[in-house]
DNA sequence: GGCCAGGACTCAA
DNA sequence: TTGAGTCATGGC
């Protein structure tokens, strides 16, 4: 079956799969020619879709039981991010100076979300203070071990719950060449979603970032930069700074000329016009380094 | 070979 | 509450 979802003002499907084919070992989608394979749960049920666009609209292919149209589409529109009117965002990058040519250099990028928040905190516990390309490797071999092959020809997986890896020790991800320190925070974050501690909907309920950021980081793993990046990314919140995160620091160390990392003062000054947008920016600068 | 990676925690003062 | 030390391993 194939299902169309019109593509919305600023927004370049080409953009999208850079983002998802900028050179590394990603497990959980699989970038082939102009599509994008992608295993996705929608309720019970998994699927395996593969997204290209035409003219107007985004193209979805869906492989296997067709009923849960909408809940294809929902997830297509919140992984791309379909419904943001970015015109207000580019309005203000044009009259900023520095970064005026972001919204012709990268016309139509869009954040491209983690709808699970137990993925992007899983994810963002792993990417902690390791080079990129060593994180996906580690996210591959977890997710090899205890995730669900989507399909064998294209190496996807499906990510693992936490029913899985609360039960996992660290001894198990030790050999996955985790961290005992992360192995115990990915474990006890398992957990925290299995007791309740942690749950998205509550979460998503909350109407200020920073409560919910906060609420975030009374788990052992994640700090300020663990929160704020999957927020980003599972909430779809727009007001998220990762601080300290080093490419976000890079970025603004390049555009203001600095010999050095820019210090927290510098970084709010830097964000200070983009109220509302802050996490769109950080997406932004992160694109930039490319 | 050494510094630093899409950090966070611990412990001392 | 601030700062240095620690964790682990790979990329460059």
């Amino acid at each position: 079956m194939r299902l169309h979802l019109p593509k919305p003002p600023n927004f370049n499907f080409k953009q999208i799969v850079w983002f998802l084919d900028r050179g590394y070992d990603d497990c959980l989608h699989k970038v082939e020619g102009n599509s994008v394979w992608k295993p996705i749960k929608t309720g019970n049920r998994k699927n395996l879709i593969r997204i290209e666009e035409n003219h107007s609209d985004l193209v979805i292919h869906v492989n296997g039981p067709t009923d849960q149209r909408n809940d294809i589409l929902n997830y297509v529109n919140t992984w791309f991010d379909l419904d943001r009117d970015l015109s207000g965002f580019y309005a203000i990058l044009r009259k900023s100076g520095s970064l005026e040519s972001l919204p012709d250099s990268f016309y139509g990028f869009r954040i491209i979300a983690i709808p699970d928040l137990f993925e992007s905190l899983a994810w963002s516990i792993i990417g902690q203070q390791i080079n990129l390309r060593f994180a996906y490797r580690i996210k591959r071999a977890f997710v090899e071990s205890y995730g669900e092959p989507a399909d064998d020809d294209l190496g996807i997986y499906h990510f693992p719950g936490f029913e899985v890896v609360r039960d996992l020790s660290v001894t198990e991800l030790r050999e996955l060449q985790f961290s005992s320190r992360k192995a115990e925070y990915l474990i006890g974050i398992a957990r925290s979603f299995s007791n309740g501690s942690i749950a998205q909907e509550r979460l998503a309920d909350m109407t200020d970032t920073a409560e919910v950021i906060d609420e975030l980081c009374k788990t052992r793993g994640i700090g300020e930069w663990t929160a704020n990046y999957a927020v980003m990314k599972s909430l779809g919140r727009m007001d998220c700074i990762p601080w300290g995160d080093t490419g976000m620091l890079e970025a603004i160390r390049k555009m203001r000329g600095l010999d050095r990392k820019p210090t927290r003062e510098e970084v709010q000054a830097f964000y200070k016009p983009f109220k509302g947008w802050e996490s769109y920016l950080t997406f932004y600068l992160w694109r930039s380094l490319y």
